[in-house]
DNA sequence: GTCTATACCTTGATAGAC
DNA sequence: GTCTATCAAGGTATAGAC
């Protein structure tokens, strides 16, 4: 271990998943990863600083995550299968969209990864749509950008009631309902 | 005004929407409401007594405006286009779903008006699809259950990207897919 | 680069006067 | 019912030794 700014990061990560920004406390922090006030502040000049740095790392990390679930060919609805149906965390969700909910959204470099990371998803899927329309795999109903968005929102919106009910089931339908929802607007293979 | 209780609750419904459960301290509370300290601690035993008071009338709240908003006859699709085109204060999403990404859905008390809230809107919906269906309105092309889940989580996603993106086209993009999708899988009106 | 000591503020709650 | 005074604990950050 050459320097502890990694352990750090490491439990910034642990701890801004389980329990948000505001609650991820420097100390707790400190603790977590075995370093001290010094070191702590020798590496990252406030909480911000350090979480705006990890926030990046993370948005890095579900951005590859991402990209190799939803690959670069095959058919278009089971990349999205893919990405929809990939095993998770529920009662945790999203490791990017819980930041929108905590006092971190209020300040732009917390957000900026954030937006970073729906950007890609979402210009991802839209891309694979049009290749897919192209080569008439797929004769969509409505505009490929709505399409995305159910997806998209169809999954964070998922995490939220998963949440507020902790009940799996109510994640469950919510990610299925937008995977049939979005079969149904593809249209018919000829 | 009689006592400062009712006060006190309609500050916590500010503060509570403005920035959540955990930055919602008693302090601003009592600063909001002009109440002091003795005051609170008379009214409420504690900051989660107070609040978990505070979610059940919200919850009521909502499912009164929700029922305003959905009505008891019309066109379903109708009626859910009210549910979800209705104008919000986007950027600080549903005073409901928020909660789900705050400490305070790991108390019971606090997590029961949510789990109430939701459940409430899910079963109204499913049984105007299920009236609808009955009258020949529409032919679903899948389980009520996953079109109601559609509207609700397209609803919440739709307020999670708009918050982390800090854009409202995010929003209005997610909600309207959400109904281009329903509207496709209704099946047509014989 | 890492440590310990320290400082100052906010939080959530209690005590006791009026 | 409402007020002010007070408190212990934790949050965020700095100072200075090693």
């Amino acid at each position: 271990m050459a320097t502890k700014r990694r352990d750090i990061i490491d439990a910034t990560k642990v701890l801004l998943w389980e329990n948000g920004y505001q609650a991820t406390s420097p100390r707790k922090i400190q603790e977590l990863s075995n370093a001290g006030q010094g070191c702590f502040y020798h590496h990252f000049k406030s909480k911000k600083d350090l979480v705006a740095q990890t926030l990046e790392e993370v948005a890095d990390e579900r951005i590859d995550r991402f990209d190799e679930l939803f690959g670069d060919s095959g058919p278009v609805i089971e990349r999205i299968e893919r990405y929809l149906l990939s095993p998770r965390e529920t009662h945790k969700g999203c490791r990017i969209g819980r930041m929108a909910w905590d006092s971190a959204v209020n300040e732009v470099e917390l957000r900026r990864p954030l937006e970073r990371y729906f950007q890609h998803v979402e210009s991802r899927i839209v891309s694979a749509l049009e290749e897919a329309r192209a080569a008439r795999e797929i004769r969509p109903t409505i505009p490929l950008e709505s399409i995305a968005a159910i997806a998209i929102a169809g999954l964070q919106g998922a995490f939220t009631v998963g949440r507020a009910t902790q009940d799996p089931r109510w994640y469950t339908r919510s990610v299925e309902g937008a995977l049939m929802a979005i079969r149904g607007v593809l249209g018919e293979a000829p």
